[in-house]
DNA sequence: GCATAATCGTTTATATATTAATTATTGCTG
DNA sequence: CAGCAATAATTAATATATAAACGATTATGC
């Protein structure tokens, strides 16, 4: 058995994969002022109306440190609000703004549509085994 | 066919992966005060002796404005050179120096170990239908 | 009840990503 | 050969990631 090379390390493939498909999308999100990371935030709150900081890093796999940040310019955008739980002074809940709701009919169609296409565009059953192989390897430990 | 929830969407399962993959190599990485950025020039120069940047670029799949930066500090710790080509005056080869040649003999077999034992946590049929699955995905368009 | 540990959000410092633009050099074409 | 397009590396501005630590609040053990 040959030593696997460097570029078909499983690192090296993720890291392919994701530059071969995020530019379409982020060029979407640019086009309504939005970063990848916020349009994860907005992608979750259009499901589930209001989410503890905590518990948006965990949804949307954005380290808190920088959601703090995050949500800071997205409040100032309008987006979004801050509201401190009164049962738990300790939690900060993220709430949308009209203006955050809205976005949702304006950027899904497009976003949806992309992910259409890009999935259209692989062997179904490929697509089906990579994803099921990634989610075994992500559940390791 | 349901829409597809956010979270089990390629772009989240990829993201997912990562960040449960990475972290272990990273905390060998930063054991050799090594950022994974570093690592992989590294890791390429060792089987390439000199690379010009760009080339350097497509290899570490680091986008050449931040490994203008890492290759300045990687300078600076003495792990690598900048040398200018004579040929095309355009050019710019790093080179290894003989510090950043041994690091391999200390980090290849940590990081080798580690590898193998990830891999060895997971169904082999699972995992090459993951990489094979990414490939084909990231050769779209 | 009280000391202490755990949790939540945040800050800090440093490094990297993204996008656009810029400089220096080379290649190309009329 | 002049003029201009293309390329290589870099800079700039802004946003995010990583790792460690911190302050405020809440839970827990005794």
């Amino acid at each position: 058995m040959p030593i696997e090379q460097f570029s078909h390390s499983l690192p090296m493939v993720l890291y392919r994969t994701l530059d071969a498909v995020m530019p379409r999308f982020r060029k979407i999100f640019n086009e309504f002022g939005l970063t990848e990371q916020q349009w994860r935030v907005l992608r979750v709150l259009w499901d589930e109306e209001a989410l503890t900081l905590n518990r948006l890093a965990a949804l949307t796999l954005i380290p808190p440190p920088s959601l703090v940040g995050i949500v800071d310019r997205m409040e100032r955008a309008e987006l979004v609000t801050r509201q401190r739980s009164e049962a738990d002074r300790r939690k900060v809940n993220v709430v949308l703004t009209s203006q955050g709701v809205a976005l949702e009919d304006e950027i899904m169609p497009r976003v949806a549509s992309a992910y259409a296409e890009l999935k259209q565009s692989v062997d179904p059953q490929t697509w089906e085994r990579a994803i099921d192989g990634l989610n075994a390897i992500a559940a390791v430990r």
